[in-house]
DNA sequence: CAGTTTGTTCATTGAAACTTGAACACTCGC
DNA sequence: GCGAGTGTTCAAGTTTCAATGAACAAACTG
């Protein structure tokens, strides 16, 4: 009945303080119900504790995790908008921040996540439609009304989504 | 490149229709965006298209998985309000309905689900906020208010959950 | 242009999750 | 109570997914 140990502890971190080290381990738990791998969760908690930037191989001593891993973390959260890269002159190296301001994270989701896969719904949906409205293809009584059904409840999810937006400026 | 061909694809269906096939489909497919098992998928997804009721042994050899995958599967789908059984006098087996009615779906989610966690998420937050602002833990410049921040986005949201209720069932 | 630094890619490894199937518990009818 | 029918549990096998680390590509430096 015990979860296991290394369920919520980031691995290496000694270079972290308490506080950092707290500030990690809710991210990765907050990333558990996104189902977002953990060092996703532990490169964005060290970025949104330190308040400013960090670079790759900070991240990969700090954190105590692979280069590979901070590459591929910091490339998904830069395509969510959660991770910003600023280059600076004079210096190779890319420095990385997190987006704190939880309504630009959520515009940039919102914008470029949620409405490509509302299109895709959309066309699956679409696609699902004429497949049970084709009388060969042997759909039960009432299946087609039921997808219908989906079909509006979609188009009213879709609607959802600005009054949301609008709700998180307030 | 080319995607691995089981991915779709119920596995074992020969009892079922074309119309029914895709139905499951649509909804194994939808289940992994939830990261849902397959097999929930499946039973779900012919439960819905049925319209009726099916009993556990029918599931079984209509979609070819196992007894432990449809008990299995069947009780995580009761547990979140997508599937009712019903008790028919005279016969020992159970009978299963897919729950179609997205409100009814999403009021049981947001009841049972979502508010349990938002407690959580709550707790943790004040734990996280009384580690970040005790001295002792080394906390980064400005990061307690950084926390203070992610506290009233979370009220923000606790408050945003009645409203959506509320949209739904116009 | 050779050497260095920086970041990405990808095959391999290891761990976690799903599925299976058989053993088990429960209920009903006789 | 006994036997058949029904559903659950759980150990073992299989699959899936994230992490690693070495090889690679790109860009800068001298």
């Amino acid at each position: 009945m015990s979860r296991p140990a290394t369920l919520d502890a980031p691995r290496a971190s000694g270079r972290l303080t308490p506080a950092e080290r707290e500030v990690i381990e809710f991210f990765v738990h907050l990333g558990r119900y996104l189902s977002l791998p953990r060092s996703v969760g532990e490169i964005y908690g060290a970025l949104f504790a330190t308040g400013g930037t960090m670079t790759l191989d900070e991240l990969v001593s700090r954190l105590g995790i692979s280069k590979g891993s901070a590459s591929q973390g910091l490339r998904l959260l830069r395509g969510v908008g959660a991770v910003r890269a600023s280059y600076r002159p004079g210096d190779r190296k890319d420095h990385y921040a997190a987006e704190v301001e939880l309504p630009n994270l959520l515009r940039g989701f919102l914008r470029d996540q949620l409405s490509v896969r509302m299109n895709h719904a959309n066309e699956r949906l679409g696609r699902l439609l004429d497949a049970v409205e084709d009388p060969a293809n042997g759909a039960p009584d009432g299946l087609s009304h039921r997808v219908e059904r989906l079909v509006s409840w979609q188009k009213k999810a879709k609607r959802l989504v600005p009054l949301v937006s609008t709700f998180l400026k307030m």
